[in-house]
DNA sequence: CGAGGCGTTGATACGCGTCAACCCAGGTGG
DNA sequence: CCACCTGGGTTGACGCGTATCAACGCCTCG
């Protein structure tokens, strides 16, 4: 179910963290924002690729699944975040909503600059998949976890508080792990005072250096 | 140990699995090829990022360390394929000969187009990360080495026989195993005759069906 | 001939997956 | 307003796959 609206939020105003943010909206086409419910399927593998995606509020996974069912959920993406680069003319990955989610698709104005200011993001998007290979081959569910939740504070400019819109099964399928094991962690932080579970959504992160130290 | 020479092999002729490359060099100033020895460094994590690489021949690997010293190789590059891309000013990664290897270096001619015919080199770049996202986050270690020796076979265009130019631990810390585990792995596939080893640096495939089958 | 690096093979340990039971919150309907 | 149902989350028991540790073979090079 999808909802047009003329919303204006997280893109109108620039964010420290998305510096390329009003480049690359000067070089869109102006485009309503689209509305999604939770678990909402934004493109399909398959499908032909065609403009990229802005999210202006909620949060999207990004994944692909093996012939037998096994999901790996490559990316998470939150307000300002831009996903949907493709190689050739089809997606090779899934893209759902996760939450109730805005998402702005941008398409090439006429005059053509928008490749321009695609390649940084496409660069960082590169550096950040190349990062997650080193936790997915290399580090302990307990590192995976810690990890993921140092990213996740860095991208939110959260203080204490990270919020999980996210199921655990999500993130087991983000951090190469499964739901249970993900669960069994989180107990295992909290047991070491270093996070907090103020509800089953959000952490709290009462030790950041211990955390830092955890992920290496 | 480096020595320059003016060799214009792989670059000169146009390669089917890399058809952006002529655009490329046409942009690029043009510059000789370095040769490396066996594992000499090319850069290292925290160097400057300045130039692009073309492998002109050889093999090179791309990898990161945590700070215990565990490694994940996150690309091995041949013959035709370019790297080096960075999001910042400093590399993330280092970059290291596997066999002797010479590589040209790109830099942008006064013409500034370079940075058109990147993105889709960095968007398969982002592809192939992301691929194997899947194969480190979901897949065990039979499938692993399935998974490997398919992509090898496809980047070769070779027959049967696919080169093996890095050597166990290379490809233990590519596929997130250790190199017992791929020694073993290699053993297994032989036993039920789905590729022979006519030398530790090489692979007979017997049975690609089969091999296919292995990776889901 | 000896040394050292790489690869193979075997024995054992352990982390995480699997399977199962249970809890809890939210939603629905009587 | 409460009973029930359902889906997500937690916890426990157990097994499997891969890591770890160790021994040994082979090849190359000094």
């Amino acid at each position: 179910m999808l909802i047009q609206t003329n919303l204006r939020n997280a893109s109108s105003q620039p964010h420290p963290l998305h510096p390329e943010l009003p480049a690359l909206l000067a070089h869109a086409r102006p485009s309503a924002v689209t509305l999604y419910d939770p678990n909402a399927i934004i493109y399909a593998q398959g499908d032909a690729a065609g403009p990229l995606y802005l999210v202006e509020f909620g949060a999207v996974r990004i994944y692909r699944l093996t012939a037998d069912g096994r999901r790996q959920i490559s990316a998470f993406h939150f307000a300002g975040e831009v996903f949907g680069f493709e190689a050739g003319s089809e997606h090779h990955f899934y893209a759902e909503s996760i939450d109730r989610a805005g998402i702005r698709a941008l398409r090439p104005a006429g005059d053509d600059h928008l490749a321009d200011n695609l390649l940084p993001l496409a660069l960082r998007s590169l550096i950040r998949a190349q990062e997650h290979l080193l936790v997915l081959g290399r580090q302990n569910a307990q590192e995976r976890m810690a990890a993921f939740f140092i990213d996740l504070a860095e991208r939110q400019e959260a203080g204490r508080i990270i919020d999980l819109p996210m199921q655990r099964s999500d993130i087991a399928d983000y951090l190469g792990l499964t739901f249970e094991t993900v669960s069994r962690i989180l107990r295992k932080l909290k047991d070491a005072r270093i996070i907090r579970l103020p509800s089953t959504k959000q952490i709290e992160v009462l030790d950041f250096a211990a955390l830092e130290d955890l992920c290496e």
